[in-house]
Order: structure tokens, then C-alpha cells, then sequence
DNA sequence: TTAATTTGTTCTCTATTGTAGAACGTCGTT
DNA sequence: AACGACGTTCTACAATAGAGAACAAATTAA
């Protein structure tokens, strides 16, 4: 998933990597986390002593087990501090949540995937209780990652591409020319869509946000159910995420 | 400020610390860290390479300088999902601040500090842009600090205010002894306040969540400007406060 | 323009330290 | 009572993290 070549230290690439088990489950054992990384246990003991003494885990005196603690918040506030896209951004998401009442989200490439940095609900909607705020989407399936990789250079888009393509649902592109066309198709049209191909039901619009050298720095979208998708909503979001992604790219 | 009597793997340590670097300033470079840490730059490199290649710290190609990586979005979220503190209380929050009009704040102790995991405004308030998430503050000033330490044992309350206690207002309570004092009434009346010790025009009332073992768990509080702070809205916040405090106890 | 300073980066050697492997104590289960 | 699974502890060896200097590139000063 990431490029290994410029690990210095082993120690702590394997140790994050053990904090990372922590991002598919919780709470886990010792022993549950040294046989999925192959690791003794002593090894995976001591990393978790650690990571618990800094406040980066936490056991459960009851079980023994082990999740994430507090300190990794900390963290997470510090970046999306120092990410002033965040800060321009959300302004103006405000601005398209209630102009179009629909969900908008701001994510941010990483690898061969989109992060989600800021999901903004329109006012009158009642806010969705599970934040996806930090969650992560494939590129080839979403708008906003199809939208990301028209704007990329040929190599980059094939190194974000190069995996298996899961089906998340029958709408799913899973082969790979197909990608390829439909990435070259949203790069003339200047938007991608995701027509349900991550959730049934769910249609997506997405920009990407370029900023002064041309590099990607960022998505913008908008997400709705297909039933409020239609063809016409769909060029009037667009229009919308063009216009304000030119007005964050002029912040940056 | 963390007990680093059971860190096994220096190397870690020493990375995590260089890693909380960037959450006092954002960019940094690695003379400057390895001037705060006292360490060599060759190493302080190492640690920003592995942490590079990990995702965790970003490197600006211009200055050369670093700032966080995307990958601690996804501890953080990973973390709030492990929690299910955060869960439960979520809808609660909501219920509060459309009742009282004011900001509600959830937040977890950790060491001498409490750490504000979610942010709740009311529907008809804007929104201010600079979410608080992951961000802390000492106890001694907060309700909510005072609240958690007013059902500390005396052991653990003396360990959260064994440092200076230093002045953010001139309301602020410096005195150690004033301290005691204050927690102990807090203990008696069952709820914490914050006379604008930690902002100039900003009180706070605030409650511990105890979970079934009577031990803390979190802590709810309500912040508003002292002009929407008098004593009987104080004692309708509390009251408000308690209901739900006991609400979210009971599912613990 | 040139010199001086500061930056991130690279290198090498060796003492530190992370870790394999087994053994231990402690649970809950059979 | 015996088992199995768990987190924890121990030790000895070898891998490797890190001190220290030297590097190149970039910035500032003269």
C-alpha cells in the first residue's frame, strides 16, 4: 500500500503497522495481532507497552485486550490544523451543503485511496450520526477518485489502479479498460461520477482541487441517493462544485 | 506527563515524541526538532523518513520542511469508532443542545488533561468553523476537569495537579490549596464550573459520566458566554446536564 | 559575484537494543 | 483436575538504531 522503499528504522514501521490492526478491529490481543502480522509475541507485547505508555493504546485491565487511546486525537487535530485546505474549504462547503441540500464531503488523496477530511450536512437535514470523517474509499469507485485520477499523470493513475478492482456492488467498474476509459471520459467532461458503485442507491458528483502548479490537492463532491440524481441535478451540482472548487483554488 | 515506566522500545518512544512535535507547530524541519529533542539530525531523519513512507508525516518538496500525514485521520477515526462512549452520548449531546441553546462538549480524561472528543451546537447557532475536536486542556481550569477530579481518589486527583498551575485569566485558580478547596466543593455540589479560568467571558458547567463501577469515563459539559451564564441558567444546565449524565451512565 | 551560514541528506562503525524463543502464571473451559 | 488460551516475563544473541562527521543544496551576507 505505501512505498517501503525509504523506511530507516524497522522498528517503528513495524510497530505502526501494529497500530494500524487497530483500524479493522477493536479491541485485539496480543495474540490476534502477532499471528496477522507474523510477529512473536514478545515483539507485539512490547510495542503495545509502549504505544500504551505514550497514549497511543489502551488495555483493558478486564480482558487484557488492547484499542487505540486518546493521543492519537491529539494528532489528528494537529493535521487538519496544519492542513489549511480544511480551512479554506469548509467555509464554501457550508455555503454548497445549503445551496444544494445535499451532503458534501472534502477528501484528500492518499496512495490508491481518498480520505475524508470534512463531511458537511445541509442545515435543515438531520446530521448523520456516524462521522466518516478519517474513513477511506478506494479511487476507482468514487467520484471524487475518478475525478483525482483524470487530473493525474498517466504513470501516477496506473499506480492507483494497478490492484484488484473490487466489486462493492453489480455497478461496480471492475475491469480495468473500462476504468481507464471512464477516468479519460471524466477527464473531458471535467467531473466523475459514482453511479452506486461503492452503495446501492447512492449517486455521487466529484471535482477535483488543483492547486497553483496544477497538482491535486484535494476532492470536493456531493453525495445523494439516485432518486435525487437525476441527469438535471447532476449538471446543476456540477456546476456548483466547479464553481466554488475555482474559488478554493484560488486560496491555494 | 506520561508514566514512561514501561516503555520497552526506546526507538518508539523517541519517534512518538518527535512525532508530537508537529502538534505545538506545523511546518517543522529536522534541525529544529532534533534542536527541541536534543537529538542527532541524522536520527531525528530516520524517524521522519520511516514516518514518511508510512503516511504519518508529509514532506514539503519546496522547503524540504515536514508536517503531519494523512494516516493519523485514520487512527483518529478509527479510535472514535473503537469508543462507545462517543456513540451513546452522541444523540444525548444533540438532545442537550437543542434543550439549552449552548454548546455541549464531550471529553475523556487523559493524564492531567481532558481531551474534547465531540463538539455539539445547537441547530439554530452557526457552526464555528474551528472544530475543537481532539484538542485538550488542563483540568484545574475546566468544569468538566473538575468535575472528573472531584471523583478521583485523592491519589489520582494529586497526581492531575502536582504541576504549576498556571494562569490563563485572571480568574484562574493558581493557588493549590484554593484548588483542593474548589474540588471538594465541586465533589459536594456534583457538578463543575469554570468562572471564565480558561477564556475571558466564557463560563462552563460541567458533569463527570461515571461508568458502572463508579469509575470515570468521560465528562459532559455546557460553555457559553457569561452574559448567558447566570446562576438559575447555571442550575437548569446542571439539572439538564445530571439527567442526561445519568442517561448515558446507565448504558455503560 | 563570492563567501558564509544553514538547511536536509548521506555515510560508516559500533554499542545499543530490539527481538526470537521458550518458559511462566493466570485465567476460563472441559 | 487437566486442559488450553491468554497476556506476561526472561535471556542471550545479532541485527540495527544512532553518534558524529562530512555532504550538497539552498539561502543569506558581504
Amino acid at each position: 500500500m505505501q512505498k517501503d522503499g525509504e523506511v530507516k528504522i524497522k522498528s517503528l514501521k513495524k510497530s505502526l503497522e501494529v497500530l494500524e490492526c487497530f483500524t479493522q478491529k477493536q479491541p485485539l490481543g496480543v495474540t490476534e495481532i502477532s499471528e496477522k502480522l507474523g510477529l512473536y509475541k514478545s515483539n507485539v507485547h512490547n510495542i503495545l507497552m509502549t504505544f500504551t505508555a505514550m497514549g497511543y493504546v489502551e488495555q483493558d485491565p478486564e480482558s487484557g485486550k488492547f484499542r487505540l487511546g486518546v493521543s492519537v486525537m491529539t494528532l489528528s487535530r494537529a493535521f487538519r490544523e496544519g492542513l489549511n485546505i480544511a480551512k479554506i474549504a469548509l467555509p464554501f462547503m457550508r455555503e454548497i451543503a445549503n445551496e444544494v441540500g445535499e451532503l458534501v464531503y472534502l477528501s484528500i488523496p492518499r496512495g490508491d485511496e481518498v480520505v475524508y477530511l470534512e463531511a458537511i450536512y445541509p442545515d435543515n437535514q438531520r446530521m448523520v450520526s456516524k462521522s466518516v470523517i478519517g474513513e477511506c474509499s478506494k479511487m476507482y469507485c468514487t467520484s471524487v477518485g475518478k475525478a483525482i485520477l483524470s487530473q493525474f499523470s498517466p504513470e501516477e493513475m496506473e499506480r492507483c489502479i494497478e490492484g484488484k478492482l473490487e466489486a462493492f456492488t453489480e455497478y461496480t467498474i471492475t475491469d480495468k479498460e473500462k476504468l481507464r476509459e471512464e477516468i479519460e471520459a471524466t477527464r473531458i467532461r471535467g467531473y466523475g461520477l459514482d453511479n452506486m458503485e461503492v452503495m446501492f442507491g447512492i449517486k455521487c458528483v466529484g471535482v477535483a482541487i488543483l492547486n497553483y502548479e496544477g497538482k491535486v490537492e484535494a476532492g470536493l463532491s456531493i453525495s445523494a441517493p439516485s432518486l435525487r440524481m437525476g441527469e438535471e441535478r447532476i449538471q446543476e451540482f456540477v456546476k456548483v462544485l466547479q464553481t466554488y472548487a475555482g474559488k478554493i483554488q484560488k486560496m491555494l
